[in-house]
DNA sequence: AACCCACGTAACCTATAATGTTTCGTGATA
DNA sequence: TATCACGAAACATTATAGGTTACGTGGGTT
């Protein structure tokens, strides 16, 4: 199954982004990963509708951090991106009167949300500071 | 994304399985998931690789269970349908060498890692007989 | 003012994986 | 030996993430 690599790839242009002082355009962003500007830009908006970057046209506009990165937490982003599950592992609705169906569910459920819970807190508890600290400890690791 | 429902569907049937005396076609498992006997068939294959079901050619063939329900896990189950990761997440692994994806990647890995081990855990504290409990105390909740 | 730049958006195409379907083969049983 | 049910291959269908093209719009530049 095809993954969601959007979340994996937004956060590294933001950690990115906050490196440049002037606006980053949706090209130069697309060539740093490997893809398009369009799907650059579909991605952004949702940030932006969120408060996360800012986005100007015309001559030096592009996109810019509107937060600092350590007021962007992993799940401020995740959840950005949409409330789609994050497991799967899909639950058959088909035949919801069979009570062995809807025990089987609910053990499935009851995991996942667990799961799931558990994620979302170690998410929050992340922000975009930390991986921009760990991306220069490990280049000085390297002996950079 | 679409989900796989294999899980949920296979541990249906299997509980069910559990009620009959005698082997139960793919075909009858198929009505009873609204699916095809093949896709049933496929699915059981894995299943009776791993020694929780049997299946048996001809007259009176179909399938049964080759284990008590309390002896199979969740785990089992969801282990024996094979080894893709378990969230719609994906890790983009285009630029390794860029010291901020490193660090985007590994704080991803280290949280769905974290979230999967502890799915694994209570899947593995859930066995089959369990479910079939559940769903007889469901019933008698309606008071059927 | 004319031009160019970069975002905004819609529409369409592609790739991939789960699922569904058809078909034929094979062993077991009546 | 006829039938039943699994085994397996090949192909079709569906859903979704992502890529591509095309055109519009507003804001600087000259």
């Amino acid at each position: 199954m095809r993954k969601d690599s959007r979340l994996s790839r937004v956060l590294h242009v933001l950690v990115h982004l906050n490196r440049f002082d002037s606006p980053v355009t949706s090209d130069t962003l697309a060539k740093m990963l490997s893809t398009n500007a369009v799907v650059v830009r579909r991605t952004m908006a949702l940030l932006r509708a969120q408060g996360y970057v800012h986005s100007a046209k015309g001559h030096n506009g592009g996109w810019t951090l509107a937060k600092p990165l350590a007021e962007i937490s992993l799940l401020d982003i995740h959840s950005s991106l949409g409330e789609g599950s994050v497991f799967t592992i899909g639950l058959t609705d088909e035949h919801n009167s069979c009570p062995i169906e809807i025990a089987v569910n609910k053990a499935l459920q009851d995991v996942m949300g667990e799961a799931e819970q558990l994620m979302l807190k170690r998410f929050a508890e992340v922000t975009l500071d930390t991986l921009e600290l760990e991306s220069m400890n490990h280049l000085k690791d390297l002996g950079i």
